[in-house]
Parts: C-alpha cells; structure tokens; sequence
RNA sequence: CGGGGCGUAGCUCAGAUGGUUUAGAGCGCAUGCCUUGGGAGCAUGAGGUCCCCGGUUCAAGUCCGGGCGCCCCGACCA
C-alpha cells in the first residue's frame, strides 16, 4: 500500500476526550474516529489491524469445527419474549418500531437467533452435536460508553453456540472453544488468562472470562500465586478464618450505643474484633424487601446473593424501607424480634458466639447474642465476598487481587433457550429431546484495544506482527533523489510479489514525519533506504519493538526481510 | 441516575474584572521556494452560526437563566 495514496490521519497531540492508553492511541494513529459517544467508525487502517483479528478468530473457530453463519442483527421481539429476556434485558436492549408498530431488537447478543435458526433447520440426533458462529456487529445501550472501543455501544463479537444431544457432549464441545480461545489469544499476542466467572443474565452453569491483566481493566480478580486460581471477584471463593473460640452463652443485654453504628467505630467502641459482629443489611429484591446476616468484618456479594435469590433486581434498600422494616434508623438494626421478613444469613455467621448486633432501637446494641438460644435462621447460603487476603481454597496460599480486561467470555448455558424456545431433536430411540447449548463471546474491538493496551511505548504502538496493519514499510530518506527512490520501489515491489503486506511511505514528507508515523501506527519493521549505506549498496531494517537495526545488502534484501518477518511470526504460533 | 470537569478554526489551546469594530496562537491544510537519517525553514493564503435557545446591556465568546453534547469517578453491566 502506497501511503500517498491510503488515508493516513496521524495526530501529534493527545485528543482531549480520550483518557486511556488505547483510546488515545487509536485515535491519534488514525485507527478510528468517534462518530457519538460509544460510536466509533473504523478508518482504513484499523480496518487492516481489525480484519486480521477476525481472520485469525476465524481461522482458530473453523480449526475447532465450528460453521461460520450470518443471522439477522434486528431481530423480532417474539423470540426475545420466548426466552423471557425481553424484560430481563432492560434498556440495555436497543428496540425499534418497524412501520406496521412491530416491536424489533438490535441483537446485544444472540443465543435466541442462533436457538431459532437451529430450531429451523435441525431435526435429528445425527446432525448434532454442532457449534455455529458469526463475527458482526452487536448492539447495546450502555450506561456508560467508556475507554473508546473497550465499551461502547455498537461493536464486534465473534459470538458462538453449541448444541449437543448431552452433557458429556457439552464439556468436549466446551473444552474445543476454550482451547480455540486459547489459540487466538497467543496468536493475537495477549497473554489472557481463563477466570472463572458468574454466569450472569446468560444463565447456565459453568463460565470462564479470558481477561487481559491491566489496571484499564473493569474486572477485579483474585488470585492464587501457587496454585494459579483465578477467578472473577463476583465468583471467587475463599477460606477465611473461622470463629472458633470456645466460651460459655452469656445472657442476652442491651447496650447503649448512642450516635456508634459503623462496624469500625462499633469496634472500637466494645473493644472487640469485627468478627464478633452479626452485620444486619436491608435489601431489596425485585422489591421485596430481604434482611441478609453476615460477619463484621465480610461483605455481602450482590452477585452471589442475586444468583442466590434468582432475582432480578437487587439494590441496598433506602433509610425509609430499613426503618419500615427494623423500626430503626440505619445502623442499629439486628435479626432479633424482626418478623414478616425473609431472612438469609451467610455462613460466616454460624459460629459466632456471644455476637453484637443491632436492637432494632435508636442508639441500642445487643451483646451476648446466640444463634439459636435467641433468633433462628432458616436459610444459610454462601453469600460473602472473597477478597485479597483470605486463603486460596484450593491449596491455602493467601489470595492476591488484580485487574483485568474481559476479552472472551465462554458458558455451558444448559438448556435455558432450548427449553424456553422449545427446541427438540429426536433421539437414537425416536424419542424427542433437548439439545444442551454452551455459548462463546470474542470481543473483536476489545481485543483490539486491549493489545494495544500491552503493547506501547513513549512513540505509539507496538503491534504483535500477525494483528499489525503492515508488516513492514519501506521509507526512502528522500523524496527527489532517483536512486533512493528507485531502489524502494524495487524492494516495495519485489515484497508484495511476495505476498508481504508491505507498505510505502511515498509522500513528500520529510523522514522525521514518516520515522514517527510508522513508529504511531506501530509498524513492526522499518525497511529504511538511506544515501550513505545504498552507497555502500546496503539497506537497513529496524525493528520497532527494541530498536534494534540490522544493515543488509542489497541483493539479500528480499530474501532477508521475508525471514526476519517469518522468524517473528513464530511468536506467536 | 448521583458527583466532578469541559464545550472558541480540522487538532491542541489562549482570549482577567463585558468595550481596538477585522476573534487569536501553535500544529494541520493549500500554493511557491528551499530541504530530507527522527514531527525542518521562509513567504503567501483558505478556514469560525465562539455548542444551542432566551435574557440583561448602548455593547456579550465574556454576565444571568434554561437546554444539549463530550470526558472522568461512582451506581449499573454476557
């Protein structure tokens, strides 16, 4: 490609709407452009780097046997209300009115398509198992669009479906998709890491993200150094130390407390370890309200609690709904004497004997509290946050926490969508069944961005060769000298006879411009055709990673680039 | 939806207490000359509904009211 002739939009300052490393970069490099808040277009440039990261994800998919298909993107409302996620979706889900007032959705993912095109077209046992795919566009309303392309509201995902006759055959289609994930992560040049994760409004049982390690990241992790325990903080289980002291039952008593309701100041104020503490939290379940017990020192997970409840919507209840419910303000409220109220207690709290907790009264305490003897839990659940610190419970190593960058997401759905949506094959005995679906999301745009976010420096990016919009570019010193020009054109040519993706920097600009274009754009090798050295009948290539610079003779020239470029391939294969 | 910041040329920004009538700079862009080993130099030129609407005033980019948009933090989120 002919820079002369290609759009190149280089900007030499920071865009002042950009914050991270990636967004900064891709714009300034002319990857992309902001179109609205969350809506970016793709320049010609980022389209090359864009289109080898869907041909390299297409190429693991199609290794692991996966079929390439091509659903609609507006779908109709009827097969969202299938599946009973027209609601749970919310304002997330971008609908649209057609002309006759029919109700279609702008796909934010697309099990109910894919569940739909198999119901259609799949009758037998013999045709299963199968796992069908596409790489297009997604759709979803955020929030909060943020970090350019890692976030925004139209973008990419390579979303695939399995379908088998069993479970034994979802865990092997399951584990092909993961290794195939494996596969495009090293190929793309990011070290992302399989965590397990929640399953979310997706449904289904078991569930790993592939995360990037980066402070950019929205996902806490935590942990384990020994044992490589990884797993999402809405997940991750721990141990934690248990109450183990051994003491009599002391009788129940209440306590002035007068203004003390924070479990740092209650501490200081009985002189005591926060374990000692039966925290009592008010919650709102799809507007019910729930009181949840746990341990002082621990907090409640929201997930674990929404996946335990299997609601909905889950908040804190405002100070109004804990006073309706405690008959006390905020702060001094306790599970003794609360009536007309589910409560769910985490296990940590089982062993704590002569507790402290609230008196449902304004400034009172009760000390001397006893499960069992005083109040009496129905439900316990494991419903508290791991956090960095507790011990891995796998091999008990103490547990650290990172941040990552969530690049893939794979499920073992079940059979949420194939029951909802009445999906049935029949079986060897003619008997109709289920099949059971897993679901597997690349986030094309977020792997993008995520590479980049790994891979700069001080002068721009730093592209793996296999996702680089070139893999080299020829720059002549000069613009006007014949020689200088010929000799480029001739290693330019002889290059792309080659089939390497090779590009030229023809425009009159000076070489500072184009040394630091090539270096923004982040172009793995620099073949520089200089007056000195082609005097000397040499050329030199200098690597955009370290440096480092190695003059060639002339008549080795193609010979030589081709290896240095095959030679770095090997990275990542 | 809460908190904070911002909105002037394609980009990054300057324009105090309202007041040189033609609103600036650097970069970019166009033309010419000159130059080419890390964002060169000179000259000339094009380019603006100062986010929008309303108000105050003899006079508003500047003050007041309302709105819109963008970014960040949080809440939220396959």
């Amino acid at each position: 490609m002919r820079f002369s002739k290609f759009l190149i939009y280089t900007l030499r300052e920071d865009p002042k709407d950009a914050e991270s490393i990636s967004h900064k970069l891709m714009i300034r490099a002319g990857l992309i452009y902001k179109e609205e808040s969350g809506l970016y277009g793709y320049l010609p440039l980022g389209l090359r780097v864009y289109n080898k990261v869907v041909s390299i994800v297409r190429e693991e998919m199609n290794k692991a046997g996966a079929i390439e298909a091509l659903p609609t993107i507006l779908t109709p409302a009827s097969i969202w209300k299938e599946s009973g996620r027209l609601d749970v979706m919310g304002k997330e889900m971008i609908r649209i009115k057609d002309r006759r007032d029919g109700l279609l959705v702008l796909g934010p993912t697309h099990e109910e398509a894919f569940t739909d095109m198999v119901r259609r077209t799949i009758n037998s046992y013999k045709q299963l198992p199968i796992t069908l795919y596409q790489i297009a566009k997604k759709f979803r309303d955020e929030i909060r669009p943020r970090f350019g392309v890692m976030r925004c509201r139209e973008f990419t995902m390579k979303d695939a479906y399995s379908f088998d006759i069993d479970e034994k055959g979802l865990d092997e289609s399951y584990l092909k998709m993961r290794q195939a994930y494996i596969n495009v992560f090293k190929r793309v040049g990011l070290n992302a890491l399989p965590v397990e994760a929640d399953v979310g409004s997706m449904g289904g049982t078991r569930s790993e993200e592939f995360m990037v390690l980066s402070s950019l990241g929205e996902a806490l992790i935590l942990y384990c150094p020994k044992c490589n325990y990884y797993a999402n903080i809405e997940r991750a289980e721990s141990i934690i130390q248990e109450n183990t002291e051994e003491e009599e039952e002391k009788p129940l008593q209440e306590v002035d407390t007068p203004n003390v309701y924070t479990i740092e100041d209650l501490t200081k104020f009985f002189n005591t370890s926060p374990k000692k503490f039966i925290k009592t939290l008010v919650y709102l379940a799809d507007n019910t309200p729930i009181v949840v017990l746990i341990r002082g020192d621990l907090d409640v997970n929201e997930t674990k609690l929404k996946n335990y409840l299997g609601c909905i919507e889950l908040e804190l209840a405002s100070n109004e709904i804990i006073e309706k419910v405690t008959n006390a303000p905020l702060g001094f409220a306790g599970p003794i004497g609360l009536s007309n109220v589910r409560i769910i207690a985490d296990n940590s709290i089982k062993n704590i004997k002569n507790g402290i907790t609230g008196a449902n009264k304004k400034d009172k305490h009760l000390v001397g509290v006893n499960i069992g003897r005083d109040f009496v839990v129905e439900e316990f659940a494991e419903i508290r946050s791991a956090k960095a610190g507790d011990k891995c419970k796998i091999c008990g190593e103490t547990l650290k926490e990172t941040k990552g960058i969530e690049v893939g997401h794979i499920f073992k759905l079940g059979y949420k969508y194939t029951k909802s949506m009445n999906v049935t094959v029949l079986d060897k005995d003619g008997k109709r069944i289920h099949p059971i679906m897993g679901c597997y999301g690349i986030g094309i745009d977020r792997t993008i961005a995520a590479i980049i976010e790994v891979n700069n420096d001080e002068n721009g990016i730093v592209w793996p060769i296999t996702v680089a919009p070139f893999e080299a570019i020829v720059i002549p010193i000069s613009t006007k000298d014949p020689k200088l020009i010929d000799i480029s054109e001739e290693i330019y040519n002889s290059l792309i006879k080659e089939r390497i993706d090779i590009a030229i920097d023809d425009r009159e600009e000076s070489v500072g411009v184009k040394f630091n274009d090539a270096d923004l754009i982040g172009i793995p090798f620099k073949i520089i055709v200089g007056k000195k050295l082609l005097d000397e009948g040499k050329i030199e290539v200098k690597r955009r990673d370290n440096g480092e610079t190695v003059t060639i003779p002339l008549p080795e020239a193609k010979k030589k680039i081709i290896e240095l470029i095959l030679e770095e391939y090997k990275k990542y294969s």
